[in-house]
DNA sequence: TATTCTTATCGTAAAGATACGATTGGTTTT
DNA sequence: AAAACCAATCGTATCTTTACGATAAGAATA
């Protein structure tokens, strides 16, 4: 990608509700998201058991969303248990809710 | 990218906000629809001359929005006029909202 | 008809995203 | 200590995204 020389300047809350967007602009991310948000959290064997994907591949789009900050990771030894980023996913939402009117 | 070979099923609504979610997914998307947003519509011209970005790649982001359903052009002769496309804008903002809760 | 104005599209280049298998690293169990 | 288990990371291939300048297409104006 050819980038601009300058660094465009966008209002604060635009480059972070992008940032969430563009986080959630997966449809597996989406369905991991929901998953999550059923079972209140899971475990990386468990979304590999549920999509037909690689577990590197599942594993990616964790740090992903881990990235974005909408889910976190704790571990559960030998597992590590990914639940939702509640204080973000509050921040998420009401950018979205902001964004919608 | 290396496609699995079968196609994989979504839940219908789990891959229609991925798409919403992906053509918000970078700030200049948002900044050209909130500018959408407080003008009700403008014209491609308004929005080059608000962003430091050559005319051709505001189009292309246009185009996205467009095909995203978020949007929509109207020929003014000689110019075109986007707005919001209301009817999908409710979909989106629903979909959304169901998501967060 | 020629010119101008406005926007879309084409061609291209560089970076990012998405997928996989293989490997690594850290725990737990044997 | 060795084996097994779980998940992250590495290396790689391919497709997509983002950006630009240049060109084309369309309507309005001179």
């Amino acid at each position: 990608m050819k980038r601009s020389l300058e660094h465009i300047e966008y209002k604060e809350n635009t480059e972070a509700l992008a940032r969430f967007a563009k986080a959630l602009g997966h449809p597996t991310r989406i369905a991991i998201l929901k998953h999550l948000d059923k079972q209140s959290c899971c475990f990386t064997g468990d979304l590999v058991d549920v999509f037909p994907l690689a577990q590197s591949t599942i594993s990616q789009h964790l740090k992903e969303l881990k990235n974005a900050g909408l889910i976190q990771g704790e571990l559960k030894s030998p597992k590590i248990k990914y639940c939702i980023n509640q204080e973000n996913w509050k921040i998420a939402k009401s950018l979205f809710k902001e964004f919608f009117d």
